[in-house]
RNA sequence: UCCGUAGUAGCUCAAUUGGCAGAGCGGGCGGCUGUUAACCGCUAGGUUCUUGGUUCAAGUCCAAGCUACGGAGCCA
């Protein structure tokens, strides 16, 4: 009879039963006729006992020389025992039989530390590491978090183009493609695109990878980046931002629930993320500057002190949403900021067009602006003059200026960068690994 | 692009401030019936980032370059 093959991750299941596990040797210890072999399937991870006696000889001859990251599939009986290490532990498995897929050759990432350099030039072998699988799967947790979220409030999901005609925001950090012998671009934003499909489907979101070619060398910026862009016909900017609060305590709430065992293997603090409800602190960009102004008073350190400085009109720098955030213990809205440091197409404040109707989202814990967003120039008019002002060139934005005609409608949207997000849930200190594979300014192997 | 720090064995790091290139991990061989990054013994492994310079002598000092890391700007 042959055994039931089981994930890892089901183990308590099959306590007291003959099963198959199939997967790669994390760490082994040898103690002579008695060997432990620390087994991963991609699932979870398991301790495997092999005996001598308990086995043939030449198995467990190949037991006790396996490598590591060699690759088995051991057959054998779950037993409970206390000791036994893995995820989810508490549960090993006595070697009956065990088939040898490949020994593996030396494999450069050992269990002792190593420098970041050499992690990211073995990323296709890193992502195997404890630490790197706990943070991949409360990424996809937080992704599907988000969908499933706007999936329920009955937003629909609709693609929108990798390689565009037009800048989305500004012209200089375009990545430019060859289109059978003309420009085109590797899409910033979906945002111009879900504006037209908001006409037809009313409520939409894209979720996709955006392209922007800026030399920062910074722990929260890559080249490549994965962002979520839900748009909203008939939106207030105050609508907005209950639609981010909601699904921010949303994504914190199931990351809770479901990734306990990931956010221990990175030992994640928790508490921090159990604080996170609604509502969140709604606060104006003049309310910030002063706010900052009165930090930046406080500073002894003429270095930090130069670094706080802000004048009104001025955008916020790094330092300068880290301040904000830590003010407070849950995300922060701040909203209006000066019209000049935003995007051409948002809808100035009325009666005061030196601010509009913009939304940032910032982080606690020091991680800044995770979203972005805004009510969008419904005018067409308006909307033209600002094309203009920029200089993007009225041609390629003609099919942007036709919503303004045909049933326009006040209009709100904002996107998440999910690689920003996913390093505040997780505590992390760069967003290098939150990704599986990071396109930074100097990196784009492997 | 600017500022700062670093580059020595496959990896993480030492090397008396200019005087014989050394540990741990990983690899190989051997030992061990409850290990948790096991432990014990033996063993192999070097273009000290590159180029030039100073010196009797350079991993160490000087110059230029390359690469990486940390920070700033810009942004999600």
């Amino acid at each position: 009879m042959v055994a039931e093959v089981i994930q890892i991750k089901d183990i308590a299941d099959h306590e007291g039963q003959e099963i198959t596990v199939r997967g790669w040797v994390y760490n082994k210890t040898g103690k002579g006729r008695l060997q432990f072999i620390l087994l991963r399937d991609g699932s979870g991870q398991a301790q495997c006992v092999a005996f001598k006696k308990e086995m043939a000889p030449a198995e467990f001859e190949i037991a006790r020389s396996l490598t590591q990251e060699s690759s088995v599939i051991i057959t054998g009986v779950v037993r409970a025992d206390e000791r036994a290490p893995g995820f989810p532990g508490g549960y090993e498995i006595g070697i009956q039989t065990l088939e040898l897929a490949q020994m593996a050759q030396e494999y450069p990432i050992t269990p002792k530390d190593h420098g970041t350099e050499f992690l990211m030039n073995h990323r296709h072998l890193w992502v195997r590491s404890n630490r790197q699988w706990a943070i991949l799967r409360i990424r996809a947790t937080i992704i599907k978090a988000m969908r499933d979220w706007l999936d329920d409030q009955g937003f629909l999901l609709v693609d929108t183009p990798i390689i565009t005609p037009a800048a989305g925001e500004e012209t200089t950090t375009l990545f430019e493609v060859d289109y059978f012998g003309e420009n085109a671009f590797l899409a910033q934003t979906g945002q111009l695109y879900n504006e037209a499909n908001i006409m037809a489907f009313g409520k939409v979101y894209c979720f996709g990878p955006t392209f922007r070619a800026e030399k920062s060398k910074t722990r929260r910026h890559l080249i490549e980046f994965w962002m979520l862009e839900p748009e909203i016909a008939f939106c207030s900017l105050e609508e907005l931002m209950d639609i981010e609060e909601g699904m921010i305590c949303y994504l914190v709430s199931q990351v809770l629930e479901q990734r306990q065992q990931e956010l221990a293997i990175i030992e994640r603090d928790s508490d921090k993320l159990k604080a996170i409800a609604a509502p969140f602190a709604r606060i104006s960009y003049d309310d910030a500057v002063a706010r900052l102004r009165e930090a930046h008073g406080q500073i002894d350190d003429p270095v930090a002190k130069a670094e706080m400085a802000i004048e009104w009109g001025e955008d916020f720098g790094s330092p300068h949403e880290t301040a904000l955030a830590e003010m407070f213990d849950k995300p922060v809205f701040v909203y209006h900021y000066p019209t000049a440091v935003k995007a051409f197409y948002m809808t100035p404040v009325a009666g005061r067009p030196e601010v509009c109707r913009s939304v940032d989202l910032l982080a606690p814990e020091g991680y800044g602006e995770i979203i972005g967003g805004s009510e969008r120039i419904h005018d067409e008019h308006l909307l033209a003059t600002n094309i203009d002002k920029m200089g993007l060139g009225r041609e390629a934005y003609q099919w942007y200026l036709d919503l303004r005609k045909f049933g326009t409608v006040p209009h709100a949207g904002f996107g998440i960068g999910i690689e920003r997000t996913v390093a505040w849930i997780c505590g992390l200190s760069h967003v290098r690994e939150t990704i599986p594979y990071a396109r930074l300014l100097n990196r784009k192997y492997p």
